[in-house]
DNA sequence: ATAAAGCCTGACGTAACGTCAGAGTCAAGG
DNA sequence: CCTTGACTCTGACGTTACGTCAGGCTTTAT
C-alpha cells in the first residue's frame, strides 16, 4: 500500500501548476485514487506513473485528448510507451541540434560576406517550422497499436547484457572511428572498421528481425541520430566515414 | 531589391499557417513591408529575418508579446540574438538528452527489478515539468541588455580561423579520449591529455574573458553539453574521464 | 475574358490553462 | 479540544495563439 499525495504535493513534485493537476481531473485525464473526506483529492503512485505518461507525451506534442485515447486503449503497454517515449525525445533533440546549426550557419554566413543568405534564412525558419508542425503526424505514427506490440516485443527476445555489450562495443568502435577520420578509405585500417561496424549492425538489428518496418524506421533513425539505448551516439562524421569506405569498397 | 512574397509563399516557405502571419499582422508583431494595390500583403526578405527570429524565440517558449517588445529594443542585435539562439537551442537539446535518459532509466528498472522505481516516476516527471517551466526564467536571462552586448562582442575578437582551430583540435582531443576511457588516470599519458584539456579550455575562453559572467555561464554549459559551435560535442563521460585525471593529481 | 487559385476580413470556436473570490478542510501546537 | 495558518475546493471569467468557416474580392494562367 504505497503512500498518497494531495494535489500541492503532486505539484511540487512534478512540477506542474495545482490547477493544471484541477483541469486534468475535470476533462477525466487523471482522476486521482481517492478523495478525502472532505472533499481533497488524493493521488496514488500509480496516479504519478500515469501524471509521467501525460507529461511527456504532452511535452512531445500531443493534444490532451489524444493522450487520454492513447491510455485508455485496451492494447496500451506502458513499458513500450515508455520506448517510443525515449526513441521520441531522441529524435528531438536531433531535430534541435540540427535547428541549432541552421542557426549557427546563419550567422556564420553573414560574418564572413556581411550580407545575409535569404536562402540561410528560410533553411532555419523551415526547420523549427517543421518540428513544430511534423511532430504530430510522427508521433502518431509510433503510437499505431501494431508498432506499439512491436516495440513492446522487442525487450523480451534480447537479454539485456546482450544489449549492454552491444552499446559498449559501439562506443568503442566509434571511438576508434573518430581517430581516424583521415585514414585512407582503402587501407587494410579502414576497411577493418568496415567490417567490424556491419557486424555490429547486424547484432544491433537481430531483436528487430521479425518486423522488417521496425528494422527501415531504426535504419532511418540511426542516420538522423536518434538511438534506442544511452550509448554514445553516432554522428553525421560517423556516417559519412564508413559510407566512404564502403565506397572504396 | 529583393523580391517580395505573398503570404502563402511566405507560409510554404516557412512552414506556417496563412492564418498565423494574419494573426502576426493583426497584433503588429510582423507587418508585411508593403501591400498590394488590391490588399495582397507582400512581405519583403526583411520581414522573412524577421520571422525566423520570432518562429525560434517562439520554439523556445517566449511568448509573443514579448518576442515583440524583444526586436523592438533599441540595442536589439540581430547577430548577437542569432547566437544566444543557437546556445539556447543546444541548451534544450542537451535537456531533452537527459529527460530521454531519465526516462531511460525508468524502463531499465522495472525490466530488472520487475516493479516501479517511484523515484525514478517522479523524476522523470520532475525533468519534463523543469524544462517546461523553467525556459521562460532561463531565456530572459540570456537576453539582458548586457548579455546582449557581451555576445555580439565576442565575434569581433575573436578571428573565424582560430574558433575553427579551436573546434578541430577538441575533436581530435576527443576521440583519444574516448579511445582511453580504461586508461589509469595517474598515467603518464593520461595527464598529457589533462594537460591538453586545460589548454584548449583556456584558448576556448579567451575571447570571453573579459566578461567574466560569460565566463562562467560558459562553464557551466559546458558540462551541462551545450555548445556554441558546430563541433563534436563531448559527453558527460569525457568530463569524468578528465575529472579522474585531475583528481590522480 | 474567364476560370482556377489565392487572398481578404470579420465572426466565432478551441485548447489548455491562469487568476481571482469566497468558503471549506487539515494537522500541529497551546 | 480548540484555534490558527497553510492548504484545498469549486465556479466564473480571462488569456494566448491560433483554427475554422463564410462570403466576397484579386491575380494569374490560358
Amino acid at each position: 500500500m504505497g503512500r498518497s499525495y494531495r494535489v500541492g504535493e503532486v505539484a511540487t513534485l512534478t512540477r506542474v501548476s495545482v490547477r493544471t493537476l484541477h483541469h486534468y481531473d475535470r476533462i477525466g485525464l487523471l482522476r486521482p485514487a481517492a478523495h478525502s473526506s472532505g472533499g481533497y483529492r488524493m493521488y496514488g503512485e500509480s496516479d504519478l506513473l500515469r501524471l509521467q505518461q501525460i507529461l511527456t507525451l504532452r511535452y512531445l506534442g500531443f493534444p490532451l485528448k489524444r493522450i487520454g485515447e492513447l491510455l485508455g486503449r485496451p492494447d496500451f503497454d506502458l513499458v513500450a510507451s515508455l520506448r517510443v517515449q525515449r526513441q521520441a525525445l531522441r529524435e528531438r533533440s536531433a531535430e534541435l541540434e540540427r535547428i541549432s546549426t541552421a542557426v549557427g550557419d546563419l550567422v556564420e554566413r553573414r560574418l564572413e560576406t556581411g550580407a545575409w543568405s535569404w536562402e540561410l534564412v528560410i533553411e532555419a525558419s523551415q526547420a523549427v517550422g517543421a518540428s513544430l508542425t511534423q511532430r504530430e503526424e510522427t508521433m502518431e505514427a509510433h503510437y499505431t497499436p501494431e508498432q506499439m506490440k512491436q516495440f513492446a516485443a522487442v525487450g523480451e527476445t534480447t537479454p539485456p547484457e546482450e544489449i549492454a555489450s552491444i552499446e559498449r562495443e559501439w562506443t568503442e568502435l566509434l571511438a576508434e572511428v573518430r581517430a581516424n577520420y583521415d585514414l585512407d578509405p582503402a587501407s587494410a585500417t579502414a576497411r577493418a572498421l568496415g567490417d567490424r561496424a556491419e557486424a555490429l549492425t547486424a547484432r544491433t538489428m537481430r531483436g528487430y528481425e521479425p518486423y522488417p518496418e521496425l528494422t527501415e524506421a531504426i535504419g532511418a533513425n540511426y542516420e538522423k541520430g536518434a538511438f534506442e539505448g544511452n550509448m554514445l551516439a553516432p554522428q553525421a562524421a560517423d556516417f559519412a566515414f564508413l559510407a566512404r569506405v564502403k565506397a572504396a569498397r
